[in-house]
DNA sequence: ATTTTAACTAAACAATTGTTTAGTTATTTA
DNA sequence: TAAATAACTAAACAATTGTTTAGTTAAAAT
């Protein structure tokens, strides 16, 4: 037919992302995609249509990359102690590299929560309904509790892992590991 | 002498500051700070030389208006219970006018925190070791907790208040009231 | 080998950004 | 009342934004 593409767009794509994920969209501009995705502005529109099918795409990467560990949390059965190390992992994924970008998601929500683009709100806002219904599950299987103190709980740790995403843009490893245990001392 | 100004710096630097709070710096444009403040652009530069000497004095502002509740904190004398005040006081700041503004502070941390200006990075940094230090004062307020303890815990409560603040973004006031609590069920 | 087709480079595009300037209006003071 | 001065309006400014287009290069297919 004709000539070959020289990059793969799920490479690209992942470059695209680590730099939305550290500056954010509106902080992240076209030549520095170019520069970061290593290719021309015209082989961004080709692939990606615009700067945001760039971004949806990332978060969509993001969502991938991150899948597996959902998939563990979903599948393990030690209740309280599944959701700790749900919390240990996010970090882990976070921090990765060394850096300290926070979650993808809880800054694209801080970014966007004032914005008009509400099917990425939507987007955000289910990603936490499912967050909190995974972990009322986990609270559940101890058995012990009640559903009252469940939904506290439950409350109290969507807004954790929340805090948790935007702190770990700041401290250090051992901060957040105290931070971590703590917050599982009367759960 | 000459023709008197219609506005004061203190009325429109309020008006800039919720714009700000609201938006963010990148996200908060010239023409959107003319209607939002009422003045002209000319105004705006004659009175704070820059779109980003706008927002210094809008931070500036922030700070005096939350003055008061760090003198109240300081002052107080009750130990952990102050700090707990002090988490519910912050919340009162951040949600006044029925308003999911989150901290302005911790906002412009979360957006600032890969941007090169270092002075400004310098002034939050400082405001949180600050924090951290009003936070060990009061926990050894208590007498009976160890110095590793006391550590430990204000770690947990700077990352606790980092956490709140950013998710007073997303959420209502009866989750955040579960969160508070939680949070100081075993400080 | 020639044609076809698609990915490449690079330049131009319109729109918007923050900023400055020129010209007008109003208030104060001498 | 007239001169002086500073705040006003509005237009122009250069630079940057995201986006599109024109022209070139290279790899398939006939």
């Amino acid at each position: 037919m004709a000539r070959k593409k020289e990059y793969l767009e799920a490479d690209v794509i992942d470059k695209a992302m680590n730099l939305f994920w550290r500056n954010g969209y509106e902080n992240t501009s076209m030549k520095m995609l170019e520069k970061e995705m290593g290719i021309n502005k015209f082989s961004i529109y080709s692939s990606f249509g615009s700067k945001y099918g760039v971004f949806t795409e990332s978060i969509k990467s993001y969502k991938e990359k991150t899948h597996y560990m959902f998939e563990k949390f979903e599948k393990a059965s030690n209740g309280v102690e599944d959701i700790k190390q749900f919390f240990y992992d996010s970090v882990d994924v976070c921090n990765q590299n060394g850096n300290e970008k926070g979650c993808f998601l809880t800054n694209t929500y801080n970014e966007f929560s004032e914005s008009e683009d509400e099917e990425l709100k939507d987007q955000l806002n289910s990603f936490m309904v499912h967050l909190k219904k995974l972990f009322i599950e986990k609270l559940r299987m101890d058995g012990s509790k009640d559903e009252d103190t469940i939904l506290k709980q439950a409350n109290f740790l969507v807004l954790a892992k929340h805090g948790l995403a935007a702190a770990t843009r700041v401290n250090n490893q051992k901060e957040i590991e105290d931070y971590i245990e703590m917050t599982f001392k009367n759960i």
